[in-house]
DNA sequence: CGTTATGTTGAACGTTTTCAATTCGTGTGG
DNA sequence: CCACACGAATTGAAAACGTTCAACATAACG
C-alpha cells in the first residue's frame, strides 16, 4: 500500500522528482504518508487540467509529450512550455492554489499523479524530496528566462535551431536518437512557442534543409550538421565581425542578399 | 535570539514570505532552528551575489531596489527581474546549488539575510512557510512566462505601457504613489529587460508624453491618464478594426503614418 | 569647468509579419 | 474506393515594426 507505484516504473529512471525518487522515500518516514502513485492514459487533445482547476495534485509524464499554455485576456494563447517523459507537471497551481496554465497532451500519453498531500509529506519528511522540487522549480524560472533571453537576443533562425537542438538533447536523455524524431508538435505550435509566424517556421526549416543543416519530412526531422547548428546558436556579432575568408559557414547570419537564406529575409 | 529580526522591521508588512511571517514562525517549533535574521546596507552598484557564487541564503528587500541579470555565453546581459521592499531574492540558487543570477542594486537599498538552514526549517516545521515559498517561486514561473508572452503578443509600446503600469501597480502596493515615482533604473536597463533598443524607450516615452498620458523628465515619471493606458495594454486587435470615429484614443496602435508617433516607425 | 555617462532625435535599413494563393495530407462520408 | 473537405504546411510579394548608425543634447560628477 505505501509501496510508490513509480518506484517499479519503467520510466522512473528519468523522474523529475530525480532518480532517487524510490531511495528517497525509502529512507524517510515519508512512506506512510505518501498516497499509491496512479497513472492514467490519454490521448491526443485530452487535457490534463485547465487554468482555473482546483490545485489538486503534481504529475510526472510517464510516456508521449504534453504542451502547457497559458491565454491572454484577448484569448489567445501563449505555449510555455513542452513535456516529455519523466518531466514533472503542475507546479504552476502553488502560486494561486489553482492551475494557471492549460495542459493538454501532443499525442497518447501516461502520466502518473502526485496529491499534494503526498507533496507535503515528502517535503516534510524528505530533505532530498525538497532539494528536488525546489530544484525543479527554481529550474523552471531559470529556463523561462533563458527563454525570454532567446526572443531578446536572438534572431528567429537561431532560437529555431536552439529550440531544435534542446528537443534532440531531451530526448537523447530519454534514450530517444538525438539525430532522428518526429516532432509531436504542429508548426503552429511551434511557432506559437517561439514567437514567431508559422510562415517563418516554415520559410526557415526549408531554408535550413538547404543548407544540408537538417532533413525535413513533414513532422520527421533529422539533425545533419548539428555542430554546425551549435556554431549557429552562439554566433551573432561572429557573423558580423568575420571576413570573407569563413565561407558560407555562417550565411544564415549574414547579408540576407547573399546566401541561399536569401529568401527568408525582405 | 531565535526572533527574527524582521519581526519589528517596518517592511515586514509586505515581505514576500507573506504578511504573516511574525506568526508563521511563531505558531511552528520553527523558532529553534530559524537564525537570527541579519540584515545589512548596500549601496548603488554593489552585487548582491554573482552568478557561480555558493548558495547560502535568501534575501529579502527592506528598502531600495535591485536588478537580477543573466549573463549569455556571448557576455551580453539580460535583465530579468527588478525587485522592490518585501521582495523575496536569491530562489536562483535552489536549481545547481549555485546562483545563477547576477544581483546587483540600483540605489542605497537593504536587505534582510535567511539562510538556507533557515529555509529547510522553515519548510520543515512551517505548513505556512512551506505554501509561501513554493507559491512564490511558482509564481516567479508564471511571470517570467507574462514576461514572455508579452514579448510576443504585444508591440513595444504596449511593453513599455505594461512595463510602467507594473510599476506603479508594485509601487502602490508598497504604500508609495501609483501615480508618480522615479525610475531607479536606466533607460539601458529598462530597455533590456524589455528587449527592446534604447533610443525606442525614449521614443516611446517622448511619444506617451506627446499623447499627454505620462509626465517623463528624465528618471522621473507622472502616470496622467491610466485608464487609457490600460486599454493600450489590452488593445491589439482594437486598433485595427474599430472605425476612424474613435479619434486618437489608440492612435499608438495604428498605422504610424497617421499621428505624432510617426516618428516611432518606418 | 570639462569630461563622461545618459538620454534624445533623425534617417535608412533589415528582419519578420501579414496577406494571399497553393499544395499537401489525412480522415470522412458517399 | 474515390471524392471531398478541412487543417496543416509551403511559398511569394508587400508592408510594418523596430533596429542600427550617427549626430547631438543634457545631466552628473570629479
Amino acid at each position: 500500500m505505501s509501496q510508490l507505484y513509480f518506484k517499479s516504473s519503467p520510466t522512473c529512471e528519468y523522474c523529475a522528482l530525480s532518480r532517487n525518487c524510490t531511495e528517497n522515500i525509502n529512507n524517510t518516514s515519508a512512506m506512510q504518508n505518501v498516497q499509491v502513485l496512479t497513472h492514467k492514459i490519454y490521448h491526443k487533445g485530452d487535457t490534463l487540467f485547465c487554468a482555473g482547476d482546483a490545485f489538486n495534485a503534481l504529475y510526472i509524464m510517464r510516456s508521449g509529450s504534453a504542451k502547457a499554455s497559458a491565454t491572454t485576456i484577448e484569448a489567445d494563447e501563449q505555449i510555455v512550455d513542452f513535456y516529455f517523459p519523466g518531466d514533472l507537471l503542475g507546479t504552476d497551481g502553488f502560486a494561486q492554489k489553482q492551475h494557471a496554465h492549460n495542459v493538454s497532451f501532443l499525442e497518447t500519453s501516461s502520466v502518473c499523479y502526485i496529491s499534494v498531500n503526498s507533496v507535503n509529506a515528502l517535503l516534510t519528511h524528505s530533505e532530498l524530496g525538497r532539494q528536488q522540487l525546489l530544484s525543479n522549480m527554481s529550474q523552471n524560472t531559470l529556463n523561462q528566462q533563458q527563454q525570454l533571453m532567446n526572443v531578446h537576443k536572438m534572431t528567429s533562425i537561431q532560437r529555431l535551431t536552439s529550440f531544435l537542438l534542446d528537443l534532440s538533447h531531451r530526448l537523447a536523455q530519454r534514450g530517444l536518437s538525438s539525430q532522428q524524431f518526429t516532432l509531436s508538435m504542429t508548426r503552429i505550435d511551434i511557432a506559437n512557442y517561439l514567437g514567431m509566424a508559422i510562415e517563418t517556421v516554415s520559410r526557415l526549416l526549408t531554408s535550413m534543409q538547404q543548407q544540408r543543416l537538417i532533413q525535413v519530412q513533414r513532422r520527421h526531422i533529422t539533425l545533419v550538421n548539428i555542430p554546425e547548428m551549435r556554431k549557429i546558436c552562439l554566433s551573432d556579432l561572429l557573423g558580423q565581425t568575420e571576413d570573407e575568408s569563413d565561407g558560407m559557414q555562417h550565411a544564415m547570419l549574414r547579408s540576407t542578399t547573399d546566401y541561399p537564406l536569401s529568401s527568408i529575409g525582405g
